[in-house]
DNA sequence: ACTTCTATGATCGAGTTCCGCTCGGTGAGC
DNA sequence: GCTCACCGAGCGGAACTCGATCATAGAAGT
């Protein structure tokens, strides 16, 4: 169980996101075109402002086009933020790598470290947010975005740095990651670069929540 | 500063939130009529699937009954979230009379039991939500329900129970009302009822998040 | 290899349907 | 009778469809 198995892959909450899967060259661009056009025309006009005329306008597509690939305008939103969030996993497996990682709280602090670039870099982000509750099933855990990678992280930190794997940990993760998806996203509700204050409060709320359970990060067990 | 002075009164985000105000009898409760209708509705069919002629006629009234309470679709929606939130702070005032409150915990406490409460038995707030982030201006922390309301409890938690009031105070707070709704939201995803593990935890983390600041309990100041 | 040739993927955009919202006319309250 | 409240047909525009048209890959022929 790879570091690269645990993040990449498809997230579970994705119903049909595409209409038809593309398999010409061509058509591949114009997918990510489209996403593109979205991310940029929502970040400009809002969430239900946008429309899928402007989309296909920015991505010098037809109508028609736009509506091969989703079937309603929401989708595109749902497929931009799912895209975003793969991104978001991608980072964070790259800086795991990179930075060297040798506690818990490190992979933990990665994980927030990419968070923050990704509504920083990724246009849209700060509106499709992280985990979509409106349309995600309302049936298990996993099904959430936040409890899927509540889950995926887990697995990280129980294989990595040998905490006491579970479901308590995967319960406490999931915790976790709602509040730090909701600070953050307050963070960068107003500034574009994000809230110095609540970044940092983020980590610090983050840390002191997991080490009140797995004690001390110098002495992970 | 009483707690009905800080606690009741219009929020601070609302625009103008009806076009014209009732002066007439039957025109108070068509208000809140379509209110009603609307978090039905949305309860239904989710946020943006609802349409006006829907809300119209399931509270039998027509179209354009509601286009002269309300500028468009949203505002329906936002006038609904903030008389839920209106409802909120009541039950919080009395809440705070009924159960002794001795010390800032209690106050916070009953701020929590009276959040749960809401999301039980105030149809639509699954789907609205306690704060709108997407058409809040986005300029101070006021602007923000949450940060409104923390500021509010931030006042009374200075004033009642002597804790240190001034910025740092509202920053708090405003963090621990956003980790505290992003908990309960989890909490009532997947659960009308509220699952009870997201709601204990909640109460841990707001306690311990606090008291790492402001001292144990039991010796306030 | 190099060129047709063709099945199918991809694109287009006028047209249809549906929804948000207006407004002039009608009824109910003071 | 004067104003407030209500109605609902109708308008504009956005979501979405669908048959015609173009592009591409890859097979077949040379």
């Amino acid at each position: 169980m790879s570091l690269s198995d645990l993040f990449g892959g498809d997230p579970v909450v994705s119903g049909q996101q595409v209409r038809v899967e593309p398999t010409q060259q061509r058509s591949t661009a114009r997918l990510s075109g489209l996403l593109d056009a979205a991310a940029v025309v929502v970040d400009e006009v809002g969430f239900d402002r946008i429309t899928t005329a402007m989309v296909a306008e920015r991505a010098g597509a037809s109508i028609g086009t736009v509506y091969r690939y989703y079937p309603d305008r929401v989708a595109v939103l749902q497929a931009l933020r799912e895209r975003a969030v793969l991104r978001f996993r991608q980072r964070v497996v790259e800086q795991l790598k990179t930075s060297g990682t040798e506690t818990w709280w490190d992979a933990v602090d990665c994980a927030i470290t990419a968070f923050v670039d990704l509504y920083r870099s990724e246009p849209g982000f700060r509106i499709v947010h992280f985990a979509d509750r409106e349309r995600a099933p309302i049936s298990g855990s996993e099904d959430l975005e936040s409890g899927y990678f509540a889950h995926q992280l887990a697995g990280v930190l129980a294989e990595e740095f040998g905490l006491h794997g579970g479901p308590d940990l995967i319960f406490r993760l999931e915790v976790a990651v709602e509040m730090a998806d909701s600070i953050l996203s307050r963070a960068f509700h107003s500034d574009p670069h994000g809230d110095e204050r609540f970044i940092a409060e983020c980590r610090r709320v983050m840390r002191d929540y997991l080490v009140g359970y797995y004690g001390p990060v110098a002495a992970s067990v």
